[in-house]
RNA sequence: GGUCCGUUCGUCUAGGGGUUAGGACGUAUCCCUUUCACGGAUAAAACACGGGUUCGAUUCCCGUACGGACUACCA
């Protein structure tokens, strides 16, 4: 009786993957996992005209780079494909036409033109909402108004024509869904919707319908903008008498923009200057970059984890998970009701925490990378050095760098404001002797014994060390800010600290 | 307009007929400290409104308001 469970994603390459689209992937993924079952991935490519190239890579790369690439895809078929809408094309006019036979569905055959003068027609008869519905099509060019002959004919002289449902007239259609709990919709209220375009391509009400029970979905999980249109594909699986295997149906609710409301969008990630892609993508007609969270320096499971408590939680305090865990933890009952708001506060706190807690080893590679780019070499040991100073200092990978940079190259000029303030008589007396005494340092230099040379020397100058120290970092970094200073030191050796300390001496003068 | 969905601190949320309504992010203050950050501590901060039901509603029901989605030969 209980079949495997089979979920899909099913996105339609018409651009970047939105980041509401890359969280449904997810929650398909974590529900298929959870229950022991597959995640698929169908490219729902039925409407010609908005193909954009490329973005079917853009989806299986940003699957990849997130770890929750689908187990069967257009890249890696499983035994119910093909994976593509488009490839699919032939098999869904049968389905149609059955449709058509049981009395479920009928020909088309009205022009724009005709549809939009009954649109117009209606509205000025004040109907409240002009649509193809059971009252409406009974004054339209259709197989159920015209003499068979003129069906059969215009059929045969290749006129075109579309496929529509036939909405019963009075019909309640409930539907139960794993989030909402039951819907109820009167089919009066739903309209005649196209079910086979006159390109000969299925529209998304029937294809995802035959798709679904062809690949053997057990379950839909998908965003909340589905939901009006669920009641007509409960009625579709009745018409076909599928409702035995009818996938049961979870819809998400939508991700909003962080002020205001509002589904969120692109243009809101571009306002509040942050991504609302997973990758950097740049589109192939106009040439209008997006920026993406893996370019900005979002790490995959940080972003996956903030991506997984955007509208759901473990019903516990805990925060942090890893994809296993979240598998582990994964619940359709938990997932909320309400629409979300974009936080990316929250998604920079997430990164900094995995940033944290990975090993020194692996930041390594992140600092000499970026040091790479400015021909800059970090002896491995000062590299390890270097990264215990700043990891608890910043959010991306990239900021190790910038953050350690004056470590590797000293200083040719000095923060104005800093200077101004501390820059003093008893700063340059104990520089001036530090220096001295630095020269004639042999032995260990590390931080504790930088530090306490550093104490004598400010001792026998008669001057209390907090003074002076600002102006110590200042000579040494340049900066007034930053990393412990003595483990600085240290890193850099009694020699580096000496000579910048001159240079220092030599640059800066003493204003007051 | 119509249909459907929703509403707990600024944000993400826990909770659920009787609680000091809990946590996290962010914010503020304090501690640590040579700076900044980290860390620690503390604080301010929420049940949209109105009716029921009930001994008692933030919790259940109904309205209202507000918000959102949908309303194509797009998905």
């Amino acid at each position: 009786m209980s079949r495997e469970v089979r979920v899909r994603f099913a996105p339609s390459p018409t651009g970047p993957l939105h980041i509401g689209g890359v969280r449904t992937a997810l929650y398909n993924y974590l529900f298929a996992k959870k229950m022991g079952g597959k995640f698929l991935l169908r490219i729902e490519d039925t409407d010609q005209g908005r193909f954009v190239p490329g973005a079917e890579d853009y989806i299986k790369e940003s699957l990849e780079w997130l770890g929750i690439a689908p187990e069967e895809s257009p890249w890696k078929p499983g035994d119910v494909g093909p994976y593509r809408q488009s490839e699919r094309k032939e098999m869904y006019k049968q389905y149609a036409l059955d449709l058509i036979e049981k009395g479920h569905a009928y020909y088309a055959f009205d022009t724009a033109e005709e549809l939009e003068a009954m649109r117009e027609r209606l509205t000025a008869a004040r109907v409240v909402q002009p649509q193809y519905n059971g009252i409406t099509r009974t004054q339209m060019k259709n197989s159920l108004t015209l003499p068979a002959e003129e069906v059969k004919a215009r059929l045969e002289s290749g006129d075109p024509y579309v496929i529509r449902v036939k909405i019963p007239l009075k019909e309640d259609v409930r539907l139960n869904d794993m989030i909402r709990g039951w819907v109820m919709v009167h089919s009066s209220t739903l309209d005649d919707k196209v079910l086979m375009k006159s390109d000969g391509m299925p529209t998304y009400h029937l294809a995802n319908i035959v798709d679904d029970h062809l690949m053997g979905i057990t379950h839909v999980i998908r965003g909340e903008e589905w939901l009006p249109s669920a009641p007509l594909h409960v009625l579709l699986y009745k018409f076909f008498g599928w409702e035995d295997t009818m996938p049961q149906f979870a819809h998400l609710p939508l991700l909003l923009k962080p002020d205001g409301n509002g589904k969120l969008s692109k243009r809101d990630g571009d306002k509040l200057g942050f991504p609302v892609f997973p990758l950097n993508w740049t589109d192939p007609f106009s040439g209008e970059k997006s920026p993406g969270f893996r370019e900005q320096g979002y790490l995959p499971d940080a972003f996956l984890n903030f991506l997984a408590f955007l509208g759901w939680n473990p019903g516990d305090d805990r925060e942090i998970f890893s994809l296993e865990e979240l598998v582990e933890a994964f619940s359709v009952e938990r997932i909320g009701k309400s629409g979300t708001k974009f936080d990316i506060a929250k998604a920079k706190w997430f990164n900094e925490q995995y940033l944290r807690s990975k090993p020194n080893s692996e930041l390594v590679e992140f600092l000499t990378a970026s040091a790479q780019m400015e021909d800059i070499e970090i002896p491995l040991e000062k590299a390890f050095a270097i990264i215990s100073l700043v990891k608890d200092r910043v959010t991306f990978p990239d900021e190790l760098w910038k953050e350690s940079r004056f470590v590797m190259v000293a200083p040719t000029e000095f923060d104005q404001e800093v200077a101004t303030k501390k820059w003093n008589v008893d700063a340059v007396k104990v520089l001036s002797s530090y220096s001295v005494a630095l020269d004639g340092f042999t032995g260990n230099f590390d931080a504790v014994t930088a530090k306490s040379l550093l104490e004598s020397t400010a001792e026998a100058e008669g001057i209390k060390l907090g003074k002076v120290m600002q102006a110590v970092r200042l000579a040494v970094t340049g900066m007034g800010g930053g990393p412990d200073l003595m483990e600085v030191f240290a890193i850099l050796g009694s020699v580096e600290v000496a000579k910048r300390i001159r240079f220092a001496l030599d640059t800066l003068t003493v204003v007051a």
